[in-house]
This record gives C-alpha cells, structure tokens and sequence, in this order.
DNA sequence: CAGGATCCAACATGATACTG
DNA sequence: CAGTATCATGTTGGATCCTG
C-alpha cells in the first residue's frame, strides 16, 4: 500500500506500523535492501542480482528509498556516469526488522502455512 | 504493495520479508490487528474504533487477513446476524514484529526523520 | 552506464446504494 | 448487523524507446 507513504500514525496505534511498512513496501525495496546491507553496489549491480526488476521500476524503488532516507546515492561525475547506493544507518537500523520478517515469512509460510491464496501469483 | 501477496520467496533474500509484509500490508489490515489483539470483537465494533474505514474496505481486509489465517471469523446463525473477529495463534505470532514496527515508527519517522515525502498525506 | 519519458494494465481503496 | 454489488479513482509497476 505504498501510497499512503508516512501516514500521519497519530491515529490509531497500527499508524505508526502502516508507515513504517510503507518505508519498505514496494516490490523490490525489501530485496534491494538485503543486498546492499551486504555493501555499497552500483545501479547495474543491483539490477544484475535482481532478475525480473525493470530499469524504471528499479530506479523508482531506489529513489524512494533514497527520500526516505534508507540508501544514499553518490554519483560521481565521469563520462561513463558511475552512480552508487549504499544504506545509511537509518536503513541499517532496520535490519533486525527485516530479518524478523524473514524469519517470520520462512517458518510460517514456508513450514506449515504456505497459504497460498496468491490472486497474483 | 498487497497485490504480490504469497510471492514464491524463493528468489532472493528478500522475497520471504514481502510475502510477510504482504499478509499485513493493507491500508487497515495492521491498525484492525492491533485492535483484535486486545480481544475478540465484532464488525461493527471494529468499524467503530477505525474511522475512516468504508464497509467495503474493511471487509476486505478482514477476509484477507481470515485468508491468510492470521484471524479467525466466528459467524453466529441469529436473527441480527453476528460475527466475531478473533486473532489466531498465527496472528498473534505476529505480535512482536507488529510491536516493533510501531516501535522503530515511532523513533525514527516521529523523532529525528519525518521524512515527510507524503505524496497522499 | 544510469537513467528519463511515455503508455498501459492491474489492483487497492473509496463512495454509494441495496439486502437477508 | 454484516455484509454485497457496482462504479469511480489513484497508484503501482511493467514495457518500450530514447539520451547525456
């Protein structure tokens, strides 16, 4: 539900969940997070280590991220433009939380859920 | 992002954390768990504590949280119709991850960050 | 290399009205 | 009471082509 993006969350206590979830909704976010918690990568790295990902959306998920303050964008002035993003400690500070998310989705979903109701998959 | 819902979480590291963050993404769906965390409760009573929620809406996010057996729904054959919402076990697992996401919300978007990007807010 | 611009389909949510 | 049905809208993300 990324559309709702920093909610005012002085509404009921699920608010301040709702925005922080929306830090790292989007498709890709969580993904392009976990990888560059592992270091510093360039545009076309990421995009390499993510099959599936297009340049647009890649670039938007990245730009998000970057306004939210999760990864820092460098871009150095050369002729072949070079552009890295690397997590600030904001966005290292959340670590945890998505290794619990992880852990969460590994031991429920994977182990004796699997749901499955997947209206898009 | 609620329309991945149950990706395969087979790919890369981070699939697993959107297939959670799917089953609480949602405009509602984590403000309506918080509520029933504290207690089993009833539809209207749930559309009660959460303005600003449409019939529609909230129905189905509450389908989809039963879907994914995070809640549990309790129909009683009465004239008035009456149904109850219960958290599941797998619900309430779900509770220190919920808490922390409030938690780091609360920290980091209300004290130092408040990013502010707010495209709907 | 790292995007920007444009077009488009799918979906999520809201508004409103109706019902067993 | 607890929905269902229908309509309308905004946003997300994909496809494709273009560029400094």
């Amino acid at each position: 539900m990324a559309k709702v993006r920093h909610s005012r969350f002085d509404c009921d206590p699920g608010c301040a969940v709702e925005a922080t979830i929306s830090l790292i909704d989007g498709k890709w976010k969580c993904v392009v997070l976990f990888h560059l918690l592992t270091g510093t990568m360039r545009f076309n790295e990421i995009r390499r280590q993510i099959s599936g990902v297009t340049q647009r959306t890649l670039t938007n998920q990245l730009r998000e991220l970057e306004e939210d303050g999760l990864i820092e964008r460098k871009i150095y002035a050369q002729v072949p433009p070079k552009v890295e993003y690397t997590v600030t400690p904001l966005g290292r500070s959340l670590q945890p939380i998505l290794v619990a998310l992880k852990f969460w989705g590994d031991e429920n979903i994977g182990r004796f859920g699997k749901p499955e109701r997947a209206n898009a998959a």
